[in-house]
DNA sequence: CCATGAAATATCCTATAGGATCCACGATGA
DNA sequence: TCATCGTGGATCCTATAGGATATTTCATGG
């Protein structure tokens, strides 16, 4: 039986779907942080009343990923400082690690699986277009970390987890392509000690990827 | 010189303020969980138009206090399970013991200062007034617990316990009056902990208060 | 050459109106 | 008696227009 070529299913609503396109300009940097933002612009880009935009734009200020100044404007977010990114390495930490530990404690089968199925991908380096690369293996970091959460058991863990993982896109944009393997090896040393259920050894494992990582990242200061 | 009566120093606008009036309304559950929310009878009472009403209901959202359903409506978010009330606790115990630990080792002598000095006030028992005197509890126990975590130093983590805080509130409203100096005592210990530099006694005096107080709650699930 | 003040502009902020969708109620048929 | 379908009402969602404010620019005086 034929089905009409386009069914109306509408699940979400146009404010949402703004929140996403939006989200997503501004963490690629398509809106580079201190951009102002301007509504209407934006409106008429998007082909929509500024009504969603503004829905929109509360909820990324909310988010911390752009700031409002009364009777001014939105702007994006500005780059973090280096004590906001040592801040933000810190909290990641605290959260992270514990969500590794609570992971390896509690997780079900299906759960362990799938850290370990993700730990295990991997996207091939594209010389010819190295901000697809950059956007492939952002999105397999964040994945990779949501699983985890996930398996924590915790909701709450995991939305804050999220939440953090965002505010990493407002440092200066970084890629350390020659350690992306590395990156990669860490993540397998965590999903292994979850799949064995070893709490202590992934959050050790977690511990040190976040201060591998942070290094990595802390080149993007000089 | 005399200045005029009235200056119209509006520094925030009026979704802002929408904002605040509606988040205090969710947390003394003058809007109980579940209750539906009508944009248009909201924007009547306020007197204002329906737009700053939906960009404030856009921030909560985030914040987690209200759900959207797509052309539905709002609704306050419902009453926590006791699974989310669980996990909510130990999330607060992550957090809130790691803030005590961080303000002990590194906050300054004014933070040190004002903690202990919110430690020491109370709010006296108003019999012809239980809900203000609930109010004004709840209140005190919050600036407590965000002074601390100002003292800790780190801003993210501040925000993800006061946004956790307001979770609280999505709790059947329960209040164990013949234990509020129990509360008031923890408190004490906690910032005396902090004002000695002891790190190690900071965040033990945090996770029996905050083991107290879970135990103090539960008794709203009977 | 610099500081001060006022006017012009762009933008935000608010209010109102119309279209689209969902929920509830009642009627019909099995 | 129960399930299904159609209609009415309420509500949300979107679009547009007008008032208010901050920023910018330019002219003027020191």
């Amino acid at each position: 039986m034929a089905r009409p070529d386009q069914i109306r299913f509408r699940r979400s609503t146009l404010g949402e779907d703004v929140y996403e396109a939006l989200k997503g300009l501004v963490l690629e940097h398509s809106l580079s942080p201190g951009d102002r933002i301007n509504i209407d612009a934006l409106a008429r880009e998007f082909a929509v009343s500024p009504t969603p935009i503004r829905e929109a734009l509360a909820r990324l200020e909310a988010d911390g990923l752009v700031r409002k100044r009364p009777l001014v404007g939105y702007t994006v977010s500005p780059l973090l400082t280096r004590a906001e990114f040592d801040a933000m390495f810190e909290m990641r930490s605290l959260l992270e690690c514990t969500s590794a530990r609570w992971a390896a404690e509690r997780a079900d089968a299906a759960h362990r699986e799938a850290v370990s199925a993700e730990a295990a991908t991997t996207v091939a380096p594209q010389e010819d277009d190295p901000d697809g690369w950059h956007a492939a293996f952002t999105a397999l970091d964040a994945r990779f970390h949501d699983l985890v959460a996930e398996a924590s058991g915790n909701g709450l863990l995991r939305d804050g987890i999220d939440r953090l993982h965002a505010h990493l896109h407002l440092h200066r944009r970084y890629f350390p392509y020659a350690q992306a393997s590395a990156t990669v090896e860490e993540h397998r040393r965590i999903a292994a000690a979850i799949q064995a259920a070893d709490p202590d050894g992934a959050e050790a494992a977690m511990r040190e990827h976040l201060a591998r990582a942070r290094e990595r990242h802390l080149a993007a200061f000089d």
